[in-house]
DNA sequence: GACTGCGGCGCG
DNA sequence: AAAGCGCGCCGCAGTC
């Protein structure tokens, strides 16, 4: 099979192994014992005494050291003694299996590695030689499970509820939890990884995403709940009985209905209202608001608001508020590592989806701001970074990375750049983007290089890698049955046809990924610092608690939402423009941490605000 | 009634 | 306005 990584233009000094810390950290496994319910083990491995330090082998003599036995209860005091006594580094099972409890006990941990995710990343990695026995250690294969629904009555667990089964119901999450298996995985881990320094600072960056992630969950979103239904009644009208639409809905179905001639239309079903548009003479072939956009008829405005409006009720409407918001918090649940390039999901409510118009309804508590971040144009920054690429980083240089383009000639206007850019990294080759392609191509050789190559790897079945060495996946078994059956001797222009349309599809997918999955390592290590910044801050004097944050972040500024390139930090007013530094540094952390000495800006668009804004 | 696939649309 | 990447969630409709 073809190969190519991200080669990762060197600009100066190698990665450092750890974003957090350059210091000595010794590690901790937890594990619980098998043999005795309610005992966790916890088995010291200090780094030079067992062979843990950077790009070392593991050295199985070393690993005797005797577990120490921790009734569940003393843990969170434990592992609060030791992250006082210095820097330590937690390995565990699953980051959420563990982690909610720590912080339900009000003990914050500064550093952990995550089993099942770095799991992830070094089976699939092209960048581990000998992948074999971490490949058949198929029990850390385990995605994340998905929550349970959360019942409408629920109180909130216990402060020092510490059972697993208090927040994992058996059976949904299949990764070993005892301290045996533990062991075991970490050293494949660590044998896996010995040789790739990048691969170690991704898992380290990762690791620290996964406790951001169970951090951001239990601080919650802060949400103005009145603004919200504020928003709903202006748009919507009053709340509706359970089970009725909103009066707005009602009076725009009906104008539809009118103005197509046909007092029975169903707006809620496209194969119902397909045929009901086009007995009215209105020509198209799907419902979705860009193709009836193209049309003319007094039926398209009213429908169009009509579903804008449906859309609004039944993604984030009443009954949303009711099922997420509680105490004047949001709290989903984030899915680190849930996207194949390394970018986050959520899972429930609709995290990562919050709609633009509903941002004002984010509000900082009285005497507490939110800080707000985002990087412009991360992908194409981090696509001229990682390709060495000095014209487009050159471009790159200040706040408008497209501005930079139209400045350098490659294209006339603002839009343009915008097209050619954005349709170089997703593979466009037709309409207005794919046209541009070529200029960009002179312009910037290297950059485009870059992803062509990607692109050809994947239409060949291939894997390719981000500059920190994840790898993407194979193309599924259906995949190849096409590729094989169209150079069959029998095979039908059809059977052709198809098959170079899925090689270039595929060939999409991995030119996309090493941009997408890169920038995802950037943001990873811009948050990972960011967090350990904030950690560092004092607490608030003057700001009333934050209660509804919990007793850890009542009265610290703290992440409370991730949007793969944008943060939120919600902080005692005090401390708002020391957070704003702290966000600031982080970015140029992440831009050090990944491509040292390169001449790429990696400008933000930061705000301090009591409400976040729409834009 | 539970499940799945699909169209559609929100986010980056 | 342009159509090419990655997601989650909703309602509908067809299936078991």
């Amino acid at each position: 099979m073809p190969r190519s990584g991200v080669g990762g233009a060197r600009y100066a000094e190698p990665v450092p192994e750890d974003p957090a810390a350059n210091t000595p950290v010794p590690w901790w496994i937890l594990g619980d014992d098998e043999r005795e319910p309610g005992i966790v083990l916890a088995t010291p491995l200090l780094r030079g005494a067992s062979g843990l330090g950077a790009g070392s082998a593991v050295n199985p003599a070393a690993d005797a050291a005797a577990p120490l036995r921790i009734a569940l209860a003393e843990l969170p005091a434990f592992v609060a003694e030791r992250e006082r006594a210095g820097q330590t580094r937690w390995v565990w099972s699953d980051t959420a299996h563990w982690y909610p409890r720590l912080l339900d006990a009000g003990v914050r941990v500064a550093r952990c590695h995550d089993l099942r995710l770095c799991h992830a990343i070094l089976a699939r990695s092209e960048r581990v030689a000998d992948p074999a026995e971490l490949r058949a250690a198929a029990e850390w294969d385990a995605v994340a499970a998905p929550p349970p629904p959360r019942p409408l009555e629920s109180e909130p667990p216990a402060l020092f509820e510490l059972g697993a089964e208090a927040r994992t119901p058996a059976g949904t999450d299949a990764v070993p939890h005892d301290a045996t298996a533990a062991r075991a995985e970490f050293l494949r881990q660590r044998a896996a990884s010995a040789a790739a320094p990048r691969l170690r600072t991704l898992l380290a960056a990762e690791s620290a995403g996964a406790l951001i992630a169970v951090e951001m969950s239990a601080a919650g979103l802060p949400w103005d709940t009145a603004e919200h239904e504020r928003i709903l009644e202006s748009q919507l009208g009053p709340r509706p009985a359970l089970g009725a639409k909103p009066e707005r809905m009602l009076a725009l179905a009906e104008e539809v209905r009118a103005a197509l001639g046909d007092p029975s239309a169903h707006l809620d079903s496209p194969p119902k209202l397909v045929p009901a548009l086009r007995r009215a003479g209105i020509d198209v072939a799907s419902t979705s608001q860009w193709e009836l956009a193209e049309h003319e008829h007094p039926a398209i405005p009213p429908l169009l608001a009509y579903k804008k409006l449906g859309r609004l009720l039944t993604a984030n409407g009443w009954s949303w508020i009711e099922e997420w918001v509680r105490d004047g918090r949001y709290r989903p649940v984030y899915v680190p590592g849930g996207v194949p390039t390394g970018r986050w999901a959520s899972s429930g409510g609709g995290a990562l989806q919050i709609p633009r118009q509903l941002r004002p309804v984010l509000r900082a508590d009285p005497g507490w701001r939110l800080v707000t971040a985002d990087v412009s144009q991360l992908e194409p920054r981090v696509l001229a970074a990682t390709a060495g690429d000095r014209a487009l980083a050159a471009a790159a240089r200040g706040t408008d990375l497209y501005a930079g383009i139209v400045r350098s000639g490659a294209v006339s206007t603002r839009d343009e750049a915008k097209f050619a850019v954005l349709g170089a990294m997703y593979g466009a080759t037709t309409g207005e983007s794919g046209r541009l392609a070529p200029r960009l191509r002179k312009s910037y050789p290297r950059a485009m290089a870059l992803v062509d190559r990607a692109a050809s790897t994947g239409e060949q079945g291939g894997q390719v890698s981000t500059l920190l060495g994840r790898t993407s996946p194979r193309p599924d078994a259906a995949w190849a049955d096409t590729q094989a059956r169209a150079s069959l001797p029998g095979a039908t222009a059809t059977d052709e046809a198809r098959a170079r349309s899925s090689a270039r599809e595929f060939g999409r997918f991995t030119r996309n990924f090493v941009v997408q999955g890169t920038a995802a390592e950037w943001a990873l290590a811009w948050l990972a610092s960011l967090r350990s910044r904030l950690a560092a801050l004092p607490a608030a004097t003057t700001a009333p608690p934050a209660s509804a944050s919990g007793p850890l972040f009542a009265s610290r500024a703290h992440l409370v939402f991730f949007l793969h390139d944008e943060v939120i930090v919600h902080t005692p007013a005090e401390h708002a423009e020391l957070v704003a530094d702290a966000v600031r540094a982080a970015a140029a952390d992440a831009a050090q941490l990944l491509f040292p000495g390169a001449p790429v800006d990696f400008p933000l668009d930061l705000a301090i605000v009591e409400r976040a804004s729409a834009k």
